[in-house]
DNA sequence: GACTTTGTGGACCACCTGGTCAACTAACGG
DNA sequence: CCGTTAGTTGACCAGGTGGTCCACAAAGTC
């Protein structure tokens, strides 16, 4: 019943999100909102209550897709060894930091330096998202134990954790304009933290 | 010549600083910072030329004191051996980063975050501390290198870009409100990028 | 004690902020 | 084709924004 929307919710997160990645929330105006998006004020109130539900939303749909990414990049469909999965993901992602123009990184740590501070909905997406995408390095890891291609005294939670840090760390890296080299250099010298089975000191 | 400046430019720009850490640049008004200094909107512009201006010092003055702190930490003075120091370092960082209410992490991931990337002045700062700190790290490598406590085909200087990725990684998962025990362990598993000089795989 | 110079405080400016509201428009059921 | 429901639009609101300006206050010079 009623009128239909005249637009689709997916399109216009999108477009709110890349606004909130590139401005930051307080640098994010309503007027920004409808400008990038075409749509007055009380269409975007009316479909998503206010600005802060509205960018927890956005965020919220980013995560769920980083999360899904990881696990795609991560898994044994992915193709390659549990060993390879890992130092594959981590190389995409520090040239894709590398590559973007101007610099963005990645949204998820924009919004947690941001407002996770003292907003515990988004430190709460933030939380989540970057516990499952630990998880999935760590099953990557595992998964390399069982293989014989990983140390088996590697703790694979904890090096779940490292390496979503060190995304993290690359990210912020990437935003002051450090060179992609160091960038890459990071990753690989961040594997040291996988060796193989042979007799490790 | 002319009346005394009636306060202290050190002292304002800690205040300033701990405005723009907690509330972001976007989210810090002229208001917040009259209110904070005690100081009327004349004497700050007058002081310090303009809100960016004042933001650029603030930061710049922090990022100072992080390098002379990561320096001294990381220095033969600090006692302990090269491999100790540097996880000694790290450890004290992710404990510090937990034991804040609120949560602020460091300034200096703040800052890049939030305005480097579409913001020279702030990027060249960042990048700047990010290269000496990394440096320091570096340098403590190739000491335990020479003392034989570090295996000796560790890039030191990847590495050194390697703590200062994970200690902004650790400080954005901190954000989130991840637990203590998980950002020890990251530190802990980091530590294996500079294994000792036994066989290693 | 005038004069110059620098610092201070707060009024003031033009404009932007997030959010609301009421008149209006489209889609569906009967 | 008419009511009901939901979506759209833009005017509107109260208060906040960064920045400027000017009357005034202190400090040093002669």
């Amino acid at each position: 019943m009623g009128r239909k929307r005249g637009f689709d919710l997916g399109d216009v997160l999108e477009v709110v999100r890349d606004q909130f990645w590139d401005h930051g929330y307080e640098g994010t105006s309503t007027y920004d909102l409808m400008d990038a998006t075409g749509l007055g004020k009380g269409s975007i109130y009316k479909a998503f209550g206010n600005k802060h539900d509205l960018y927890l939303r956005a965020l919220t749909e980013y995560s769920e897709g980083l999360v899904t990414q990881a696990r795609a990049a991560l898994s044994p469909e992915a193709g390659g060894s549990p060993r390879a999965r890992v130092e594959n993901y981590l190389t995409a992602i520090a040239r894709s930091f590398s590559a973007q123009s101007p610099r963005r990184g990645c949204f998820l740590t924009k919004g947690t330096v941001d407002l996770a501070d003292n907003d515990e909905p988004v430190a709460e997406v933030a939380r989540n998202a970057f516990a499952r995408i630990a998880t999935s390095f760590a099953e990557a890891v595992e998964a390399g134990q069982s293989a014989g291609e990983i140390a088996p005294d590697v703790d694979a939670a904890a090096v779940g954790y490292l390496f979503v840090s060190v995304i993290r760390g690359i990210d912020t890296l990437s935003r002051s304009g450090i060179a992609e080299p160091v960038l890459l250099g990071v990753v690989r010298t961040a594997m040291a933290a996988i060796p193989g089975p042979g007799i490790a000191a």
